[in-house]
DNA sequence: ATTCGGGTTTGACAGATGTCAAGCAGGGAT
DNA sequence: ATCCCTGCTTGACATCTGTCAAACCCGAAT
């Protein structure tokens, strides 16, 4: 796991280090290393798509810091960030580039799946982060969105340089005892195990709707979606139903589903949640009542449409 | 400490979220916010300058890989990192811009002063890091090269946005008993005692000779430095000469400096050593095999001219 | 020996960026 | 009211950068 060295792109770093550090021109860069310009722009791409170079954001600073500061207040989280929504490509992007930020050293990371986090795995920057682990948290489900379940960690795994902890089992079965056993055997069992020993967790909150990857995916089905949403479901955290207070609902699908419970995310120190959107702003404000996050990253209509909900005074800073 | 916002730059944060995150060009953002492409070039370069964007380098993929491992297994270091000599401006800046990383979070970092020290604040990136407090390790001394001691640790606060603990005492005495007397001060006691509880230190390692900055500044005259000198003075750390074995020298300056002593500086679990160029390479070499740094900086220079004296063998490595 | 195919490098162009002197706005002093 | 000074903004130009099709290289297959 140390002696696999990732074949230093010799070239790349010297062109990077010329350009970006010593600060000549590409055409300058181009004389010293004997090539063409062209041919040093390529090196200077491939350094920035292999991590080499990064130019990362300071997030805190992006001008919607009153709205993320009363979003921390109004929910007791950590620390908030409310990116502008204009353009989602770049929201996403912002998120991504923050994210690893947000993940302590040598942590053990557990990650939900659905489009958010696939999506947001997509855009993450390519580090070298060994002292990372990354688990999967929710049973594993074909995806009709060209993504399956442990493609979201394996994809957040590689492109951290982390290590990966599949969970290799079925997000949901039709018998509870079932489930039990599986749990029991020693591998599923190790790796429930990991995952109650996170350290954060990464996911996003779903909607209780028919689009939802919950459903899309066949986890739940349409009687059972009826069944839930009927009853109140707010939204979708890590597989699980909430209600509008963010409480996790039972139901049909009690003891069926193979991930970690909505107890032992709560216990998880570091909870970090990704959501955009006006349209998920409620399944988000149930989240963030059930008090599922410490740490959010969500865009100003997201932000926007949650601010009549919040739970107590909204802003009482001065003039 | 928390309440007084630095004061966001709206509009630069604006600019370089379009610019970086969102990837339009400066006509772009220049059209999106009614300004003119020169204004928006500006901007940007404000948001660069005050550390709102910030292009960081992996130095671990910078082609020296193979010297710094070996000097890293050589002295015992946690990590060390060479830097290409060619250019000393752009090492400076590289050394520069990877140190914060190198600072755990939350530490407390003492550091020491001296022309590499200097330079290296310079070229500090802007951070915004409040969990860290920077405290000074050496007494201050009026310098001649147009920096005071001070300047060190209250630039290095400034540029990485922390809390600074200077020391408000002379780096040396003419009399042992009164630096005794001075230590028991509360003011000065209650620094020291912080020192005594550093997480992270950054120093340089000095010369023996008369262009050091411990002479220039008058920490001692030239017949304590014949004195030291004479009786194998090999370089200067936090102040205090070392041997070639990078053991503390006892002599004239017993008892006269305020600052850490050496075996509180080992006390501190991470030690940052910053120094370049061959003809510091004995000095460098000494303090290393003194066991005063976890972590170096340093550049091609300096390995090279070290190499022939690493204390066991330099390179078992395979074919 | 020759041909083929993949990947890389190059040259040239279109477009984006950095620079700088001139222009402009706002505030303080006369 | 006028002037001047300072600091920001602008337009225009010179340079630098990104792109892409054509050229090239090299190993594999015929």
């Amino acid at each position: 796991m140390d002696g696999l060295e990732p074949a230093l792109p010799g070239p790349a770093a010297r062109a990077a280090y010329l350009y970006h550090v010593s600060e000549l021109s590409q055409a300058e860069v181009a004389a010293r290393l004997g090539v063409s310009r062209a041919t040093v722009h390529n090196l200077l791409r491939e350094a920035r798509e292999t991590g080499l170079v990064r130019v990362s954001f300071d997030p805190h600073l992006l001008g919607r810091a009153d709205q993320a500061r009363d979003l921390a207040t109004a929910y007791g989280l950590e620390q908030a960030v409310v990116l502008p929504s204009d353009d989602p490509e770049a929201a996403l992007r912002a998120a991504a580039g923050m994210v690893p930020e947000l993940v302590p050293q040598g942590a053990t990371l557990g990650v939900a799946w659905g489009e958010t986090v696939y999506r947001l795995a997509q855009r993450l920057p390519q580090m070298r982060r060994p002292d990372l682990t990354i688990v999967q948290m929710v049973g594993s489900m074909a995806s009709p969105y060209g993504f399956n379940a442990e493609d979201c960690s394996t994809l957040i795994a590689a492109r951290l340089g982390a290590a990966c902890v599949n969970l290799h089992a079925p997000a949901v079965l039709s018998d509870p005892s079932l489930v039990a056993r599986l749990a029991r055997e020693p591998i599923i069992a190790r790796q429930l195990d990991t995952l109650a020993r996170c350290d954060a967790a990464l996911f996003a909150v779903g909607l209780a709707s028919r689009e939802s990857h919950i459903v899309q995916s066949g986890v739940a089905d349409l009687d059972t979606l009826a069944d839930y949403h009927g009853r109140g479901a707010a939204g979708v955290v890590a597989g699980r139903f909430i209600d509008g207070e963010g409480r996790p609902m039972s139901g049909s699908l009690d003891g069926r589903l193979i991930g970690i419970p909505p107890e032992g995310l709560l216990r998880i120190p570091r909870r970090i949640v990704v959501t955009f959107g006006a349209a998920r702003a409620d399944a988000l404000a149930a989240a963030l009542r059930g008090g599922f996050a410490t740490h959010l990253v969500t865009d100003a209509a997201a932000a926007e449409a949650m601010a009549p909900r919040l739970p107590v005074s909204p802003r009482d800073a001065g003039p």
